[in-house]
DNA sequence: GCGCAACTTGCAAGTCTTTTGCAAATGCAA
DNA sequence: TTGCATTTGCAAAAGACTTGCAAGTTGCGC
């Protein structure tokens, strides 16, 4: 998909096989991915963790990868896609986590009242749900 | 409140004036805090950084207190107050973060359906919205 | 294609949060 | 009060991210 390069070009910035290959990378991911991760998926010559950190902040700036927060010790990014909406599935014994594409979250009734009840202007939402995962809860520990 | 050390007591746990303090300075907050806040709020002398760590970790394995990710720096942490359930908005521009009791917030449709169709025992969720607050709409920066 | 200016990258060093090892201090049951 | 397991403080380390700077690329006009 060259819409993404076209809005780096547009907004005058470079067009690098670095960024192109994030934005790859995490719209191939069925999960969304730490710095790391993404880092990992590269083939050699890999960028410098710098250039990737640098990279997702500028991508997310722009709005076309997110960060989402999964209560880990490292951030996950995932490409933002119009129109598409997941949340997530995350066990807590094992840290497996599951995308999971919800129906219908319907969340703008409460967007509405917060704005008209503390001002806020609500641009977008995180939901993520914890517990445990079918192979977890097999093995019975901490049930 | 003397049930949470009790909780504490009864695992053979010691209830130690750090751990006291901390359920008593979560208790008190109106907003989730970083360990770091934590310790602030201490007299002195306050204690440890690491103890801090560790007592959360200890707390929050006991469901006594909760970790909440709000996609900063660093980790948040409330008390778990039974059958209170809150979100959060904050803000994208100055990062304020207001407690937003959500008079509903049925989720349990989508936990229903996510247990049947994954196989997931949801346990509990994260839900927070983001945006900006009134002050920074005014200041109409980046809007 | 060429060259320049602006933007990017790699590298190294630095910051900040969180974790860990260990000996000294403390909590608690008997 | 004693004994011993649990906790704490301290120091060092690990890990995630950030920043400064010189070298390397990209984009644009020619």
């Amino acid at each position: 998909m060259a819409g993404q390069s076209d809005i780096l070009r547009r907004l005058g910035r470079a067009v690098t096989r670095g960024r192109e290959e994030i934005l790859r990378i995490l719209a191939e991911s069925p999960l969304p991915l730490t710095p790391r991760g993404i880092r990992d998926k590269f083939t050699d010559p890999k960028p410098d963790a710098a250039t990737v950190y640098r990279n997702l902040a500028l991508l997310s700036s722009l709005g076309l990868v997110r960060s989402v927060a999964l209560h880990e010790r490292s951030r996950r990014y995932e490409a933002t896609e119009v129109g598409a909406h997941r949340h997530r599935v995350v066990c807590r014994s094992c840290g497996r986590i599951e995308a999971f594409p919800a129906r219908e979250c319907d969340l703008s009734r409460i967007e509405n009242d917060i704005r008209s009840r503390l001002g806020f202007r609500v641009t977008d939402h995180s939901l993520e749900f914890f517990g445990k995962c079918p192979g977890c809860l097999g093995k019975g520990n901490r049930p």
